[in-house]
DNA sequence: TATATTTTGTAATGATCAGTACAAAAAAGG
DNA sequence: CCTTTTTTGTACTGATCATTACAAAATATA
């Protein structure tokens, strides 16, 4: 009592899913467009995940799941603790100004596409940037410990800052030509510290 | 040899058309629902303006107009200059926690959809993220001059790190449950000043 | 009032949308 | 090799997409 075996691993399709939405956003994305990019049929892509709105939820979190591992990543490495918060500016900034299109990050583009009226997207983006604030909020506590940052502000008060600025630096890098601009972002933001 | 005239105002229409946008995006706004909130036609509504890219951008030219009045009239309030740029920055939360749908700032809504691939799009949002950049700079200035704000910065970078700190704020509030967080951004980010 | 000109509403255009129906294909267990 | 079960590809669904065609309506001038 047994059956077909799929054809395909689902992470690999999610993986090239991810890519399709954050290039073309939520419902720039067809379900043609989904299935050419990830090779699947229309009959196994909707057997497997069901809907589309589905399949985006697995995108982002698997979005979640590698942005956060690589973002963590640069934090953690070893030198001064601004150093690295500078890295990961400059990390994003480098994001937008290599290549043509200029995608963005996954979360924000979903945040502002569906987190004012899909919930399930909302809450999703609102746990991916929870877990983003308690990285920067652990990195800042250990600066101030070692005195590479002042404690006259609590941690989490400046991970949230720092978070927001970062965040306002993933929507400049969408429109702004002039690199410039972004560098100064990340010099007040870092001073601000 | 003259003609029928208009039933409508073109700009009624166009700040009647703004909202669509904001509140559906421009994907999300099809002609029906254009029609529907406009009040007119099909007919009348290609005829007059062309095609709906083209009403998309007058709507983005509008909402610069109105969005810079509104922020530059919160910015031009008597009082010390950090309680002014507070009050932009609790202005900007009271929209998306007042009202049931987070419709966040149009400008940002069309920099993340269509920033990326929109070079029209990417110049109009840039624009209007120069004037208030200006507008920004500007104050600090005088707060710099007047001592209310640290002068070991250049204007320029203070403004613009508080723009982005300002943007990613309006990020956050289209997904953030908890009002605390946004408040710590705001604090965090006066205290840099 | 007749003519020229434009706007208006409606009905259509073909394309694309998300999702489904269904039969053929593929494998595992008996 | 036959049955059972699932996957797969294809063809299709009705809805909606942006846009256009076009005739009726409305106005200004002659």
């Amino acid at each position: 009592m047994s059956a077909r075996p799929r054809e395909f691993k689902d992470t690999t399709v999610i993986d090239a899913a991810m890519e399709v939405f954050w290039e073309h956003g939520y419902e720039g994305s067809s379900a043609e467009k989904l299935c050419e990019h990830t090779g699947l049929g229309k009959g196994s892509l909707y057997n497997a995940f069901g809907s589309k709105h589905a399949l985006y939820e697995k995108a982002l979190k698997r979005y979640q799941e590698l942005g956060i591992e690589g973002q963590v990543d640069i934090l953690e490495q070893p030198g001064p603790v601004k150093d690295r918060l500078r890295s990961l500016m400059e990390w994003a900034i480098d994001q937008d100004f290599n290549g043509e299109e200029r995608r963005g990050c996954l979360a924000i583009n979903a945040a502002i596409e569906r987190g004012g009226k899909d919930p399930v997207v909302a809450s999703l983006v609102s746990g991916h940037i929870g877990r983003l604030e308690k990285a920067l909020s652990q990195l800042i506590a250990s600066g101030q410990r070692s005195g590479e940052i002042s404690s006259k502000r609590p941690a989490i008060v400046l991970a949230r800052s720092f978070l927001s600025s970062y965040y306002g630096l993933r929507v400049l890098g969408k429109v702004v030509e002039d690199r410039k601009v972004l560098e100064d972002v990340v010099e007040g933001t870092l001073a601000a510290l």
